[in-house]
DNA sequence: ACCTGAACACCGTTCAAGT
DNA sequence: ACCTGAACACCGTTCAAGT
């Protein structure tokens, strides 16, 4: 017993997330415990709770690193263009890792916090960071001085496309199949663009 | 101990689902165990046991019952008229109830169950009641023969006015206050239907 | 300063034993 | 046929005791 120092505290915080994220995708949010990742780092739990105040600290470290991983894997696939040539594309990204990461997909977006629980402020920042992604693709429906209401729009995009893959994904809505996932997004981006386009003043014609 | 009929098998799930209820309002989800259960209805755990196949169908049957009230609450508001004001009434009772109703709003849509689960035929159909709901909000926007495109657009629309409130209301989203929960939702129905409307083929033109 | 592991207060679920 | 409650195999979290 005692001070350890295979690892710094740093390294430790790395292995411990690592290992949390495998146990995730083996055996779901479900089974992830302290005991089970201290065991796999090699170290007792008490050394977890020196790395995170506790268990759903862990999970908001982690769902820090999935947002991440999220966003990379978006941007990646960014493809500049007509704003719904582009957000189609995006949104097919999105489902694309929905598919092959259900599991850190569940984790991130549908892991219960405390109810009193506030996220840290880098956390909203990551979360941020995605939004901007969304913005970026819809930018040229809105003049410069609309920043607002292209934040705005990109919220609801962002909310409308959780809201389709969190009831479909775990059937809350009756059986729901990847194609038509891919549809009800496809019919949300179409219209909601469309009444975007419809109800916007033409900018030339104020001055 | 033995058989004790002081409540029938029919008073005893009523009983549990009521004790299941209370629970949930007073500590949460996660406060919400089989040891409780049994305690406050003055039974053993093992009778839950023979009453629900286990935590999680009790948790279903208790969903499929504020299901039920939530069904009830959206009708009693329901505000014939254009699509519009309609379902903008039917929001705005919905986001009412998930207001008064935040932890069962939350045990309904954001408990996860084991990820092979599927969940009952009566409790899709509980669903399904409530996407009539919207359907039948939207229906003046749709020609007969366009069924099959409603049922899709109520989907959408029941989609992502769910995600808006997932989101905001676990902070997923960085601050949110009510008042803009309102608000994306509304943009949300404004802009989907004006992108609805401005794609319908008038229905004369093709005669 | 860091790490351990026993201890505490909980869990869900099962099942022999009772009436 | 129904109900009990002890038993099993887990939990998250804490903290005195070790180096």
């Amino acid at each position: 017993m005692a001070r350890r120092s295979d690892h710094s505290r740093e390294e430790l915080y790395e292995m411990a997330l690592d290992a949390a994220r495998e146990i995730v995708l083996e055996v779901g949010v479900r089974g992830l415990t302290t005991r089970k990742v201290a065991s796999r780092i090699g170290y007792s739990v008490g050394t977890l709770y020196n790395l995170f105040e506790n268990l759903d600290d862990m999970i908001v470290h982690l769902n820090g690193r999935i947002l991440d991983e999220l966003h990379d894997w978006l941007v990646e696939d960014f493809r500049q263009g007509e704003p719904e040539f582009s957000l189609y594309a995006l949104v097919e990204s999105y489902l694309k890792f929905t598919r092959k990461n259900r599991t850190l997909w569940n984790v991130l977006f549908e892991y219960r916090f405390p109810e009193d629980q506030e996220l840290p402020v880098w956390y909203q920042e990551k979360i941020n960071r995605l939004l901007r992604v969304i913005e970026r693709s819809i930018t040229p429906l809105f003049t410069p001085d609309r920043e607002q209401d292209r934040q705005h729009a990109a919220y609801v995009l962002w909310c409308g496309l959780h809201g389709i893959c969190a009831l479909s994904s775990t059937d809350k809505l009756g059986i729901v199949s990847s194609k038509s996932i891919s549809e009800m997004a496809g019919s949300l981006i179409t219209n909601y663009l469309a009444g975007i386009r419809s109800r916007m003043q033409p900018v030339g014609a104020a001055v």
